[in-house]
DNA sequence: CTGTAGGATTATGTAGTACAAATGACACCG
DNA sequence: CGGTGTCATTTGTACTACATAATCCTACAG
């Protein structure tokens, strides 16, 4: 379910150990980074492996080299924070309440505009596809298997939006919510709880009818943002 | 007031060059790139150059390279949309109306959502800062003027929401949705036509009421959206 | 003749060295 | 005191050598 951030490259590693360390702060916006040459050896890499992690990180906004002057940490305004990487570090290093607001909100503002969307847009195949993910939701047996029928259901409305910008932005935020919406799952007995929302979703984007779907997406995202909010509270830092 | 691209690196005009081939198509998804022998005698760069050139497109989701296999460009579904030097290589090399369209249909997402947030958690500065935007767009006195006043508004009006997620999204959008704008400028004798539609989100942000800015922030980008399909139909490509 | 194991081949991955270029610091000179 | 040039330091680029992995193909066994 969580992804896996497998990592076969030496500089892929080094990538995420040190964008871990700046998007945490233990490296702060301002700070300067040791030598290239220093920092290579402490981390038991060579410089070449080191520089090839710099530019990707340097890629992300997180860092700025400059001869002479060396390597900084920027601050966090030029940060690429819709990158997926940097929206994971921030999700391992920070997992408070408020970011998971600040995700849940871009939810809250994304789906409800692409059930419009794909309400005007769709085609056959694309509705055909929402359909499948509503009729596995529908017979799904347990919270793993509806989750994944869920998540499949809102993948496929947004491809029906047509707009690949919309669609990565959902991408990377519904990946960086990942863990947290399994919090938003009900107890056992009542995990399809919000089928229901979801079948007026589908209906209105069959029938073409924009603002209903609009309407229906945001109830069912809003439903689940109080879910997330309420069993976080209950246990925080469930996550980690 | 279009952004510079300056790159003193020179794998920083790898990156340039490889990433507008890839976006523009010249180089297919699927395709394999030359040896990295070649590709660097061919560029008349050092392979260590084209290494990290290589890195940072593999950072953005544009190809991917494996042992034994090559590097290879990747399908469109992997890439990162919403990076900034894709999204400029996007522009420069496919200025169709289409993807015109899709930006401005994230704006007029964005917008009006964080209208409404900023009216909720605005503080007094940040309130200010709307405010001295709105002073400049009135005192303005020619397009220019006028151009840049807009953007700091809306910048504004973003950073008050407190989501950087949103902040970020909107500064991305908005950079490459820049050259555009000036298409829904008006003639010289009534650019400050929208005046009175910001006025109304400003008073809507100040007294707090959210779904008040929501609306005036709608008709505002709508009505520059309207503007941006009228100019471009009338002049297509202007651009370039 | 077919299937599989294992080695040959070939691309990227990593390491290390050497030097170029930029730039901040400092000393020197007017 | 101020301007200017030299020096030192850090990143930038190039090149070489070898490691590693994955494909491809050969050879062998059934």
């Amino acid at each position: 379910m969580v992804k896996p951030v497998v990592v076969r490259n030496l500089h892929g590693q080094v990538v995420q150990e040190l964008g871990r360390l700046i998007v945490s702060g233990e490296i702060a916006p301002g700070e300067n980074l040791p030598r290239e040459e220093l920092l290579a050896g402490r981390m038991n890499v060579s410089r070449t492996a080191l520089r090839e992690a710099m530019k990707v990180l340097s890629a992300k906004g997180l860092i700025e080299s400059r001869q002479k002057t060396g390597t900084r940490v920027r601050d966090t305004v030029h940060w690429n924070q819709l990158d997926a990487d940097v929206l994971a570090w921030r999700c391992a290093s920070m997992p408070t309440e408020d970011f998971v607001e600040k995700l849940a909100e871009m939810r809250e503002i994304i789906e409800p505009a692409a059930a419009a969307a794909a309400a005007r847009r769709r085609d056959s195949d694309q509705l055909g596809r929402i359909e499948a993910a509503y009729e596995a939701m529908a017979a799904s047996n347990d919270r793993e298997e509806w989750s994944v029928a869920d998540l499949a259901f809102h993948e496929a409305v947004l491809h029906a939006t047509h707009n690949e910008l919309m669609i990565s932005l959902f991408a990377v935020v519904e990946t960086a919510l990942g863990s947290y919406l399994a919090l938003s799952a009900h107890k056992a007995s009542d995990f399809k709880y919000s089928l229901p929302h979801h079948k007026k979703v589908l209906d209105a984007i069959r029938r073409r009818q924009p603002e209903v779907a609009r309407e229906a997406m945001r109830k069912t995202v809003s439903d689940s943002r109080s879910n997330i909010r309420r069993n976080a509270k209950s246990r925080p830092n469930a996550i980690a």
